[in-house]
Order: C-alpha cells, then structure tokens, then sequence
RNA sequence: GGCCCCAUCGUCUAGGCAGGUCUAGGACACCGGGUUUUCAACCCGGCAACAGGGGUUCGAAUCCCCUUGGGGCUACCA
C-alpha cells in the first residue's frame, strides 16, 4: 500500500511482483487473494499479473521457470563468489546448536575449498541436497542507507553466507529480489522493518553482482496487534484453538464436520500440533460461534469495513501527513505522501479507532459508492437482503445514520425482508418491552391506529405515535418499543417511522398480529 | 544468547533533524453531563504522556552516553 501511494505521490510505476519461491507456502488461491484484496481496496498495479507489462513475468516462480536466475547464479560461481554446498538440514541444525551453546551468533563457516564439478555431479548423483551459497565479501563494515533510519551498519563478518539457491532449484528471496529489483529498474524498496537485517545482504549481492547504483531503502515500522508481536495470520487460528478449549472439548466430531476436517485433524489442532487451512478455520469458528479477529484483508470486509477506512487507517500507522487531518480520501492521501514523515516506532493495530474510522467514512462517503460498497458485503455475508432493490437499501442506508459499519446497517434492516417466520424473538426484549408493564396494551392501541391510517408515510406514522404516547400520558419509548419488537423482534432496529414505512402497512399488521397472538398468554401482571 | 531497530497521554501521533514560542497540540478510547423512539450518531466538559539515570548548555521532550523496556532478525520463509 505504501508503495502505491508513493509511486501514485511521485508519478512512478507501481509494479506488483509476486514473491512465489517457497513451494511449500505459495498456492494460486493465495496469490489471487492477495489481488483480490490489494483491487478491494483500490490499489491497481500498473505492471503485474493480469495487467502485464515491459518488466514481465512477474511472478518469480515463472520467472525461474525461464531461468531468469541461472545467469547470474552462474556468473557468481564462475567467479568464485558463491560457491556449493550439500550440508543437510540436520547438519545444520547441529552447527546452529553448536553456536548457540556457545552463546554466539550462527555464522556458517565457508569451507577452504570450494567443491568442484567433480563434487557436485558426485553429490547430486547421490540425492543428497545440492544449495548455492553467496560467498560474502569479508570487508569489515556494510552501511545500509536507509530513508526512515539514516546509515545502519553491519558488521559482514556477521553476515554469514547465505544460500541463494535451493536445493529444490528455486533461488532465495534475498537472491531473488535483487535480481529482479535490477532487471525491473525498482528504484525505491518500501518494506517492513523485519527485512532490515536482509539489506545489508542484499547490498553486497547487488555489488557482487556489478548491478551499480543499488536502489533507495525504506524501511517501515512493524504493526503489532493487542498480543505483542507482529500483526500475524497466526492469530485466528490461535484464536479459534483459545475458544475451543474454553468450550471444554465437547463436540469436537461436530466441529470436525463443519469445518470439513477429520476429528483427528481438529484434536491435533487443539493440542497445538497443526493448524488447519484457513477456509477450514473459518467455518469452525462460524459454527461455534466465535467472533475471530480480523487478521486479512478480506476480514475486514467481511466484518463491514469500507475499503476507503482501510486504506485511510493502514496509511496512518507509521506515517501521517503532518497537519490535523485524519479522515482522508485516497487521493488525499496521496496527495500527502511523503517518506520523510514515515514514522520509526511500532505501532499497535487498534480496532476501536478503525470503527470510529469507518463510522466517519460511512458519514462522508458518496451514496452511490456506499450503495456499491454494501451491495458487496450482502453478497459475502450471504444476507437476505441480497434480493432487495438498489430503491429499499438506500433508504435502509439513509435512515440508518450513524452506523459504524455495513454489518450495522445489515442487522438493522434485514427484517424488512425476512419473512415474518423467520423473525427470531430476543427472549430479553420481549419480556422488558412486551410482558412487563403495558407492552401488549399499548401494541394493541398501535395496531389499532396503524389499522385507520391512510397515508403511511413514516412522517404520518411518527404524527401517529407521537400523538398516542401523548394520548396515553407516556413517553413515546413506551409505544414505540412494543412497536419494534413487534416488527423486528429485537430492540435494535432502523429508526421505528421509517422501518414501518418500509414494511409496509399489511406486513406491519400482521406481524402485529402475529406477537401479539404468541405473546398474550404469556403476559405478566 | 548474538545482531539490528525503536522509546511523547491507555492507543495512533504532532513537536525532535535547525534546543527557549511546549504550563507538550490533535484524534481514538475512557469518565461526567446533554440530546434521544432502540442501537448508534451528535453536542459540551474532563482525565491523561516527554521510561529512568547521567551529561552538554544560561536553558533539553528536543543533542550525547548508560540503564531499562518493547519490537525485529537469527531458515534451503518471505
């Protein structure tokens, strides 16, 4: 996102690489989320996957593929400035042991001799792992030049030499991206502070490899969530495992089905041993019920979000524009973008600002594009309100101000769709505003002067109630209340003129109708 | 453990680089009050911070050092 309001800022290219070297992590249905996310929020790349462009391929694993890599891996062993190896993960694993015990940094020690053709065709012919390592340059200090953080040096002595390529044939991302930070003519690399340490690496690739002036360095705060450590996908399973066990390990074979998952599966899970694929987490914690905390992108979405409050929010962590403003449109922000004002500090993901966010974003934004924006989230959250004309949601929008999310706005109108047997009665509002006092009483009256009315405009309606209230020597609330929970069942609703309007006159009798036929046996005295 | 980064209200931050104008400003949260047909929204008011210790200086939130705390990296992950 940084990177596309400063390309945006300075009339440069913003070009999305897809960084698709680790096999074992990288599916095509994570890269299309990953596009469908950045797209939600309004971030369209210029060069990249489905858009194409000079640079191209831009994703790394085709770019290996056409061994783009080869070359220059080839050029650095030609060279004497990478060199092979075919240390086994165990082997290395003591080493790392070894230095821990003596309480010092791993350094992987580079061999006297580097191993010839002979060696390699011997090791590869045994199936043993064959990897690449970038012989570093022993030269005493690497000084990264940094945009937010000035000059950090590194001692290379202390950098150690790190594989570039795999013995799966696959180049490193620390290989990878230099090499195509070259060949794509990136000028600025705008990343999380956690790639600081690989820079001064990357730095000696660049040299190594006679590529010239090396690329601007920004690196940016880290966004830690509530628990500490870094914003982590991490979370929603944690989450999820967390709420599982509270609920005592009970239908854990239900859990299994709804989540599409063995019980074998959800065992281990809960016993921290794996964690399931996150389509599988989701539709457990929506079968148990627990509210999972939005981690991606497409979570905040689901939860009522605005893309607009995303961008705007994400873009405050770590920078700000350096006045007042806190409540910006995209071209504001990138208007106002400058990497001087990026900020050093972490900083911490707070949700209760997001919704004070998106409450504000909801209040200034154009009613066509909310109309847009809410007509997409009935769609992922499978509302009934799908069905409901372009004409009822922008009234559900208008007469729903100062709604904090599209969610808000959804379970205040949905009952104007429902059909009346799907209405669920919130058994607490039913005895505090029907059962107690004169609820039924006063509904009966309500129905009564609904019945008589012709315009049924909420103007009329809103005449109508306040006149009863006043009538009956109460406050409105006291008619008003058995009204809604008659209507909608709960005590949460669309303002009560403009939810009857909507329902309609026969729709809002028979509801009526319907409460007060299950509810009068019940009522108290 | 090693290396690196960071340090202003509970949170996001302004101010710091060009020391005095900072009795430290704003926003969110919180607390109190108002408005009110529910939930929200809205209006008014309030609480609240320069991590600690040394320096430098006439003067330090601002510059330097140490301590402490937080974070990152320490992979054939990115």
């Amino acid at each position: 996102m940084f990177n596309w309001l400063f390309a945006r800022r300075m009339g440069g290219k913003f070009i999305l690489r897809i960084e698709d070297t680790d096999q074992k992590r990288n599916t095509p249905t994570a890269r299309q989320q990953v596009m469908d996310d950045l797209r939600w929020l309004g971030i369209e790349w210029d060069e990249g996957p489905e858009v194409g462009g000079a640079n191209g391929p831009y994703l790394q694993s085709e770019r290996k593929e056409k061994g783009i890599y080869d070359g220059y891996v080839k050029k650095l062993l030609d060279e004497q400035k990478a060199y092979y190896c075919f240390d086994t993960a165990e082997e290395l694993q003591v080493m790392r042991e070894e230095a821990e015990a003596q309480k010092k940094g791993f350094v992987y020690t580079r061999p006297e001799r580097f191993p010839d053709e002979k060696e390699v065709e011997k090791a590869k012919a045994g199936g043993g792992p064959v990897t690449v390592r970038f012989a570093v340059p022993e030269k005493g200090t690497v000084v990264v030049r940094d945009v937010v953080r000035g000059e950090v040096s590194f001692d290379s002595g202390e950098i150690g030499d790190f594989i570039i390529l795999k013995s799966d044939g696959f180049p490193t991302y620390n290989f990878a991206c230099v090499v195509d930070d070259y060949l794509m003519k990136v000028t600025h690399v705008i990343r999380g502070q956690e790639h600081l340490m690989n820079t001064p690496g990357q730095q000696l690739l660049w040299e190594a490899l006679g590529f010239g002036e090396l690329p601007n360095y920004v690196h940016m705060s880290v966004t830690v969530s509530e628990s500490g450590g870094k914003l982590s996908k991490r979370e929603r399973p944690t989450a999820l495992r967390k709420a599982i066990k509270a609920m005592g390990g009970a239908g854990l074979k239900k859990l299994a089905e709804a989540g599409g998952a063995t019980v074998e599966e959800v065992k281990g899970f809960v016993e921290g041993k794996a964690t399931p694929d996150m389509p599988i987490v989701d539709s457990m914690a929506k079968y148990a019920g627990v509210e999972l905390p939005e981690i991606n992108v497409v979570d905040f979405f689901r939860s009522g979000y605005l893309p607009e409050t995303m961008v705007n929010f994400l873009s405050l962590l770590g920078w700000n524009p350096g006045d007042k403003r806190e409540i910006m449109t995209a071209a504001e922000l990138t208007e106002a973008f400058d990497l001087t004002r990026l900020t050093k500090s972490n900083s911490l993901f707070d949700r209760d600002k997001l919704i004070a966010f998106n409450t504000e974003h909801i209040k200034v934004i154009e009613g066509e594009r909310l109309l847009g924006h809410f007509k997409d989230y009935l769609k992922v959250v499978e509302s009934p309100l799908v069905a409901a004309d372009d004409k009822l949601l922008s009234k559900m929008i208008r007469a729903c101000e100062g709604a904090r999310t599209l969610a808000d706005i959804e379970r205040k109108s949905r009952f104007i769709v429902l059909a009346d047997e799907r209405i669920e009665y919130d058994e607490k509002a039913v005895k505090k505003v029907l059962l107690k006092g004169e609820g039924l009483e006063a509904l009966r009256a309500v129905r009564e002067k609904l019945s008589e009315m012709e315009e049924f405009t909420h103007k009329a309606i809103e005449d109508m109630l306040r006149g009863l209230a006043e009538e009956r020597g109460v406050g409105l609330g006291k008619v008003a209340q058995p009204l809604r929970v008659a209507i909608c069942g709960t005590t949460i609703s669309l303002p009560i003129f403009e939810s009857v309007e909507m329902l309609a006159k026969e729709n809002t009798l028979r509801r009526i109708d319907n409460t007060i036929e299950k509810f009068e046996t019940r009522a108290e005295i």
